[in-house]
DNA sequence: GGCCAATTGAAAATTATTTTCATTTAACTA
DNA sequence: TAGTTAAATGAAAATAATTTTCAATTGGCC
């Protein structure tokens, strides 16, 4: 499948998939589409009609297989809502979090990294070795907090 | 339903419950209990494991609506593994995070928010208020490090 | 263009979670 | 301490989410 027009994101899932040795199919690059347009995290039922919506029709354990697979490789992020709940958010390999707002799901860089310069020592203290850091940060974005105080 | 011992924790849990005019039943003091006891994070199949082991019988159905309960309350949180899955672990309430071991599932405290003194200055500038955060880091503690190594 | 392992999709199977509703119980009152 | 009552429980059914299976299809390479 190869497309006219290509976004930098899907570029790199196919580098990525190349370079695993895995197929980039119509499939995977249209989960990487449906992301990219949306600039939003998605559930994976979300994904799934995205997808079905370029493609004409996708199957669900596809979109799963694709998600979970994304993810090791760290083409997607997989976030954790308040009260319940997951989406997918696009990611780049490069270590990042994000800032989600909880009213429209998007998602927005957040540039530093708040645990890289941290003081270790009383963590070590206790003998535990830090290995890995999940950080998601919840809140407003400008044109959420706009509507509402309309 | 009275216990001759009851650790902080349980009297704790009884604490909340009362201040919002919700009964301290045999259930959920055994979730408190099974959840200290352990010193882990638990899966909800474990906690539910753990609360028949106490009680003989209980219904798993009050376990997930203890768990979501006692989440919104403060009295536990829920965590989220690398690879999938989630448990949950006891807080008390105070602004917390905690180290999960990837091997045991032990928890252990973290004693500084490392989002507390951020430059918020490049968020603000998107526009986004942050309002809430979520952070854990994953590692290895003493013990299963040194049965590794062996 | 043809080959082959990787991938897909549909359906079935499995697992996880929530709802329903009759019964029980903790907490309060007299 | 017994009686009252709203809250909570448990068992089963219902629903939702996820994974597996396997025959058919497809992308990447020669």
């Amino acid at each position: 499948m190869l497309k006219d027009f290509e976004c930098k994101q899907e570029s790199y899932a196919r580098e990525v998939l190349r370079g695993k040795g895995l197929k980039s199919t119509a499939q995977r690059l249209a989960v990487v589409h449906v992301l990219h347009t949306s600039g939003k995290s998605l559930s994976v039922g979300e994904i799934h009609d995205g997808v079905k919506d370029v493609l004409g029709a996708a199957g669900l354990a596809t979109i799963y297989r694709t998600l979970e697979m994304f993810e090791d490789l760290g083409i997607v992020q997989r976030l954790h809502f308040p009260g319940g709940g997951y989406g997918y958010a696009l990611s780049r390999g490069e270590h990042a979090h994000h800032m989600v707002c909880v009213d429209c799901r998007g998602v927005f860089d957040f540039p530093e990294c708040p645990v890289e310069n941290l003081d270790y020592a009383s963590v070590e203290k206790q003998g535990f070795r830090v290995m890995n850091h999940f950080i998601q940060l919840f809140g407003q974005c400008v044109e959420c907090r706009e509507q509402i105080a309309s």
